[in-house]
DNA sequence: GTCGACTCGGGTAATTCGGGTC
DNA sequence: AATGTCCGAATTACCCGAGTCG
């Protein structure tokens, strides 16, 4: 949603006066868009970058349209992976999204975000219930706070442009784990780039369809659980014969095994979001020059 | 039907109110035409042209595609519902938030809203899926887009209060339909209980954990897939032996066959949101006396 | 012809403008 | 140099009863 701030709110929510957020516009500090009568409209996503850019300052009321952040910033990330893995198995889904505002805030990038902290919790929750120390809803329940806040953190970032390159995945039939294909899409749109997830539980026959119909240049692929392995990669070799010269396959996935990858083709196999991140930033100045000549 | 515009779509799509968009209008800097009953019109390419010329604004092109000056003949719920359809096929998550959040702000209670837009738009994608007309991605990545669509209308809900009822709930296991289950927590949340849904995919023993570890006086158990009935039964009626007679068990969903309930014990069957509602008000305000003494 | 949704005016309250000053 | 406060004028948002649309 291209949700339009005017500089009160904004002046509110950084706890300045009014007269400084127009300075700041005019100055061309905050990317700024007018009303015909000329009144000053800021962009949800603008106000973020501004935030994360000018350390000068930064949020503190929550009132105004977005959820609570705390006080504190400069979370450290290792502090704020066991803040979080104590939130999610407690179940506190104000203090979820506390803690990832407040690194998204801090300048952290959404795909270190994502592997040292969110997967990083996830693992740390998948121990303790190894050892019986968690229960199954906990993770749950967890997962279901996580894929909010996620959504939560893309409604910050920019809309895509309307000339982005397009990319699309998600997880193949029999996988259940949206948690994956939903980092990838944030992970994927911080890069600039037009990422529509399209959930899990996808046969390789729907997914061949959707690459028809929306000719994607990036292709991804999440693999958290594979039930049946030849026909996973039957199924993944028919898809990649198919699509694989003209899109990019990027597949990942603590479920991707070193023996199944040996079998498989792919433009690249991304081990955690930060690699995703990556590969992204180079593919989309290699699709930006592309489009241009 | 020509591409006029009405000053509502007009205003939506420029994110000002309508009175803007008259002022603009008499004022001369938007072209307007006018009905024979002295209503504008504006012709696109004049909207266009104004955006550009006066380079001031920013326009939102999505409201401009949905509700043009109403037809009549269908009521607003029905009109809501093609064109929430036709979104989501098309994978247009804007035009599916707006039209939601419309109808939320046009005061539709939740619960009408899940029946008679959201669930009946998927009971449509499920004929034209079944006709072979529309892909499974299409329905997938729908589901998705309503999940995010749910946690945003839940985020217009106010906080529930810290001495409001719990409820808990969940899909259980094999049933990977975590629409039903978020539904139902929005419609409680709206019914101002304190309402969190653990997720899908919860086998029976963690779910008693759940139940054990928050005290719920509600629980609710969504059902939109059962593998196993017997077993499915067997750890359902273990479960409600154990808690119902404290805890209010709420089942529904559209697996939930006459006959599978006949071997079942709760406190209600809700075969949709708004018998949900209903339920959920009056054991409101039973709770509320209860805690009162 | 009925009806609900929308739009018409026009008036009022609340913001925001730009600039000057502290 | 940067920020907060104050000002009259301009702009925008909200409200209402009557009329129009489809």
């Amino acid at each position: 949603m291209r949700n339009l701030l005017t500089p009160k709110q904004v002046a509110r929510s950084l706890d300045v006066s009014e007269s400084s957020i127009k300075r700041w516009c005019d100055k061309g500090d905050i990317p700024t868009q007018y009303t015909a009568g000329g009144h000053r409209r800021i962009t949800l996503a603008d106000l973020m970058k501004f935030v994360q850019e000018s350390k000068h300052i930064l949020v503190r009321p929550e009132a105004l349209g977005l959820p609570p952040t705390s006080g504190q910033t400069a979370r450290v990330i290792d502090r704020a992976r066991d803040q979080l893995t104590a939130a999610l198995l407690d179940g506190n889904e104000a203090v979820c999204r506390q803690i990832a505002v407040d690194l998204f805030l801090a300048e952290h990038s959404l795909s270190v975000i994502c592997d040292d902290v969110l997967a990083a919790a996830f693992r740390h929750i998948g121990e303790r219930w190894s050892c019986g120390e968690a229960e199954v809803y906990q993770e749950r329940r967890g997962c279901e706070m996580t894929l909010h806040l996620l959504h939560d953190l893309r409604s910050y970032l920019p809309a895509p442009a309307d000339d982005a390159p397009v990319a699309i995945g998600g997880a193949a039939a029999g996988d259940q784990y949206s948690l994956g294909t939903a980092m990838v899409e944030l992970v994927l749109r911080d890069a600039r780039w037009n990422a529509v997830s399209l959930g899990d539980n996808l046969p390789f026959e729907t997914l061949a369809a959707a690459i028809r119909d929306r000719r994607p240049k990036l292709f991804w692929l999440s693999c958290s659980y594979i039930k049946d392995e030849t026909e996973f990669l039957a199924g993944y070799n028919r898809l990649y014969d198919e699509f694989g010269m003209e899109v990019a396959f990027v597949v990942g996935g603590f479920e991707l095994t070193e023996s199944i990858r040996q079998r498989m083709k792919y433009s690249a196999y991304c081990d955690t979001m930060q690699h995703l991140d990556g590969f992204a930033q180079t593919l989309y100045t290699a699709a930006e020059k592309e489009s241009r000549k």
